[in-house]
RNA sequence: GGCGGGUUGGCGGAGAGGUUACGCAGCGGAUUGCAAAUCCGUGUAGACCGGUUCGAUUCCGGUACCCGCCUCCA
């Protein structure tokens, strides 16, 4: 049997991990608001969850897994996006604009953790669809003396929910000291938070016993896990920033109007993203989505084993360099397990690192030493259960070769195969020289030679923005970015050729 | 103000109270016209100050600095 041993938020200590029911494995995790494509840091929880999910089911049986991440389409951003097209003319319902925003996000969505290489967790419920499991919690909650309602809001009596702040640390006394909650009239008390809200005629709302209206946030993931996994579950996941008030809140919601049971047992939350050492934020201008980095060539491959090489609990950050690393090393590990099989089961090692609160570092650690003594097999086995050298992650790291695009391109490099003939290494040396200048590496091999440019000597050379932030499309053989690349090497090229006249 | 996380060799980044993390870069060697690739070898680093200990980078306390959350922003 596997050992796995998880960081648990609540107890603040390393646990060992024991289902409630190993014949179902039952994990929850936060996910996105759909009102626009991910951004980089949108990914991290999701690939930390997928490697937990992965571990799971190898350790207790794919069938026997169940991961459900939420979609939330309540959501004011959403509502101004449809707004605004149909204030653009458009003649359809606002909710009709609502949904085919959400839908076209969430379908970007998958499209862009799929290229994470991602799996899809066994349910995505969208919280339109639990609205009545939500009213339904709700009037439980006030029947129960947990809620009340005022001038058409629901709202949770904090004070009512004796562990309340224990997820996080807080007091809801410390916290009023602080006094960063929003003063409302109808609140019994400060910290109280809205469970439902009205909805103006001209917004989304559902009918319900308190009035025309919509969800707070929190109540949908209470509905929603309840709903597919039941009273108690075992793991619930997400992103450190939603230990409050979102988990706090939650917890509240689900221990109030389900007392018997015990809701999440482990709670485990990722540490957030920064770029270059830096908050990524609008502000700072270093903010880019998922699908930026996608479009500039970054193989998602490449942005997955980036994530994997810092541990979940600490602050990752994102830099060029890292990415640099990655793709030379995925590179050199496609090359050694290209035309093999993979081995029956992952390497023991692997597994205990990853057993070991998901140390994903350590696990990377394994496989270079796994790839350093050459079995293939175990490399593709082991990077499996990590989500890498997958064949849907692959055909990136073709390497362009000479022929395949550019006559200046083909003219230097006989320039030098002549002038290594004619034991010209000064002339030999020279052409080298200025061709790993613009990135590329010749190299003499027993099938002739080959040339070759990375993805990221390659971008240096993309038609710049005014912003100086590469234009975006794939790049892949036949792409625009691809050719737009060669093309601006072409001279380059020529101008090596002038030289040497 | 409250709560939480971090600080490891040139860079990235783990584990472990005393034995090589690992990767990249660097250096030495093999091979190569030179390279590239590959292989072999090579690095007593642990923010600062105390304490516990035979021994701490690893435990405890404090200081400094950085970061996040407390505002439906993962």
């Amino acid at each position: 049997m596997t050992r796995i041993r998880l960081h648990n938020t609540k107890t603040r200590t390393k646990e060992d991990f024991a289902p409630i029911d190993p014949a179902n494995v039952r994990m929850y995790v936060c996910g996105p608001t759909v009102y626009d494509r991910a951004h980089l840091g949108n990914a991290r929880p999701v690939i930390v969850f997928d490697v937990l999910f992965r571990l799971l089911r190898h350790a207790y049986g794919a069938d026997h897994v169940t991961y459900v991440r939420n979609f939330t389409d309540v959501d004011d951003k959403i509502n101004a996006t449809a707004q605004a097209r149909k204030d653009a003319g458009d003649p359809r319902t606002l909710e009709e604009l609502i949904r085919e925003r959400t839908d076209e996000t969430i379908r970007w969505y998958h499209e862009d953790m799929g290229a994470l290489g991602n799996l899809t967790p066994t349910h995505e419920p969208r919280a339109t669809d639990y609205i009545g499991q939500m009213i339904a919690m709700i009037a439980g909650l006030i029947a129960g003396g947990h809620a009340y309602e005022k001038e058409g809001h629901v709202l949770f009596r904090v004070r009512s929910c004796k562990d309340y702040g224990a997820l996080s640390g807080r007091s809801v006394d410390d916290m009023i000291a602080g006094a960063r909650v929003e003063v409302a009239p109808f609140k019994e008390d400060p910290m109280d938070f809205v469970l439902w809200k009205p909805s103006p005629d001209d917004l989304p709302g559902w009918e319900s016993p308190w009035g025309r209206g919509r969800p707070g946030w929190h109540i949908e993931c209470s509905a929603m896990s309840h709903e597919l996994l039941g009273d108690s579950f075992d793991i619930h996941g997400g992103g450190i920033d939603l230990q409050f008030p979102h988990h706090e809140n939650e917890i509240a919601q689900s221990m109030c109007a389900h007392p018997e049971a015990s809701f999440a047992k482990v709670w485990m939350h990722n540490e957030m993203l920064q770029v270059e050492g830096r908050k990524m934020s609008k502000s700072l201008g270093n903010f880019f989505t998922v699908r930026d980095l996608l479009d500039q060539g970054v193989p998602g491959e490449v942005i997955r084993f980036v994530f994997l090489s810092t541990h979940y609990s600490k602050p990752m950050d994102w830099t060029e360099e890292k990415a640099k690393q990655a793709e030379a090393t995925l590179r050199k590990w496609r090359a050694l397990v290209a035309g093999h099989t993979a081995a029956e089961v992952p390497a023991r090692q692997l597994v205990d690192y990853l057993g070991d609160d998901l140390n994903t570092a350590g696990a990377l650690a394994a496989l270079h030493e796994i790839a350093r003594s050459g079995d293939a097999g175990l490399l593709l086995s082991s990077a499996g259960l990590l989500g890498l050298l997958t064949p849907e992650l692959g055909g990136w790291e073709a390497v362009a070769e000479s022929e395949d695009y550019s006559d200046a391109l083909s003219e230097v490099v006989s320039r030098w195969v002549s002038a290594r003939a004619a034991r010209d290494y000064v002339t030999a040396d020279q052409i080298k020289a200025r061709m790993h200048a613009l990135g590329y590496e010749m190299k003499v091999t027993p099938d002739g030679v080959k040339v070759e440019i990375g993805h990221f000597a390659l971008l240096e050379h993309l038609p710049r923005s005014r912003s100086d932030s590469a234009q975006v499309s794939p790049f892949e053989e036949g792409q625009p970015a691809m050719a737009a690349a060669q093309s601006s090497l072409v001279p380059k090229l020529r101008a090596i050729l002038e030289v040497l006249k």
